[in-house]
DNA sequence: CTTGGAATGTCAACAAGACTGACATAAACT
DNA sequence: AGTTTATGTCAGTCTTGTTGACATTCCAAG
């Protein structure tokens, strides 16, 4: 518990001005910022996907099987952080409606490989475009610096046990 | 659609090193970035929630609550941006549970004044205590700098729409 | 003053998407 | 041959979003 300096937000400066972005006032802005941003982030795509019948499960899904045609159900399932049955409701879905394929394994035939079909290339596409849309207007508005520190934070941030798998996977390129 | 660039992530070059910020590969690390971090932000207060039998929408109305004592529904229906019956399902919860109080306004009766009581205060500030603890490591780790360039980004990519009522809310006060 | 619309909040029912648990199948490993 | 691993499926539960219907309260126009 660190409490005491929340009912005096500004009572930090015996600190020391640099250490200002660290008040408990200054975390919770950042805090508030994160959630408010967050539903931006997520908006546009969500426009897109309800018009198709779809959630942000399926946008998360086709979102990495395109960074990384050809992987498996347990490589997205590490990266995802969900259960193989909610995966599998959502695989289930998008490969009945043609947007994703499931092929055995050449190696391991235990294994299914996942890549998009056309289609699903081209929805990964139009929600990759609406997002990056607002992220390109959002970077352009603060420029390269102010880009750099959010990379910086939102690395910081990270949960390290959660990235193993998603670091594997750009290592190993596909 | 902007895709053909996607297949050139490097042939920006022409563009100037200024604008390296802005190809279609930033932008997908940024994207990703903002997912892993979200997962990160949200990993902490979770797993309290869990314990108590709660989760994130609880989480969202004690915080807007413990920022705007007295507030009634319909301003926290703006800010968390659902529908009265979800928000609604969520206090009702937390009213039994005795950790906010809903009292008659006085000026107009149909409304209802949300505030927390002592044991929501408490829980409110395990949850914050555990997610600023995250924030503060993160921010201490990259600097001053680099936080103002994620407060920055952040900020720039909000929907402006969706953020009336809050700056509304700032602005009263309480 | 009354009445009708607007604002606010509540109850009920439903859907998406997460979860656990149990189980089946096929392939790989020992 | 027996065990482990990878995947898929069925059933059931929970959270949290949705819509629809309804009660209460306020306010303003007739």
């Amino acid at each position: 518990m660190e409490s005491p300096s929340l009912s005096h937000p500004l009572g930090h400066r015996a600190m020391g001005e640099t250490l200002l972005y660290l008040t408990d006032d200054q975390l919770r802005q950042g805090i508030e910022a994160m959630f408010f941003a967050y539903r931006g982030f997520t908006a546009d795509p969500d426009r897109i996907l309800e018009l198709h019948g779809y959630g942000r499960a399926h946008h998360r899904a086709l979102h990495f099987i395109n960074g990384a045609p050809g992987t498996n159900v347990n490589n997205l399932l590490q990266i995802l952080g969900v259960t193989k049955q909610s995966l599998n409701r959502v695989l289930r879905k998008l490969i009945a409606d043609g947007l994703v394929t499931s092929q055995v394994g050449q190696r391991d035939k235990r294994e299914r490989n996942l890549a998009l079909t056309e289609t699903g290339h081209a929805l990964e596409q139009k929600l990759s475009d609406a997002q990056r849309r607002r992220m390109r207007s959002a970077f352009r508005q603060v420029g390269p610096e102010a880009v750099a520190g959010f990379r910086k934070v939102l690395e910081a941030m990270m949960d390290p046990d959660m990235m193993t798998a998603y670091s594997q996977l750009r290592e190993d390129g596909a």
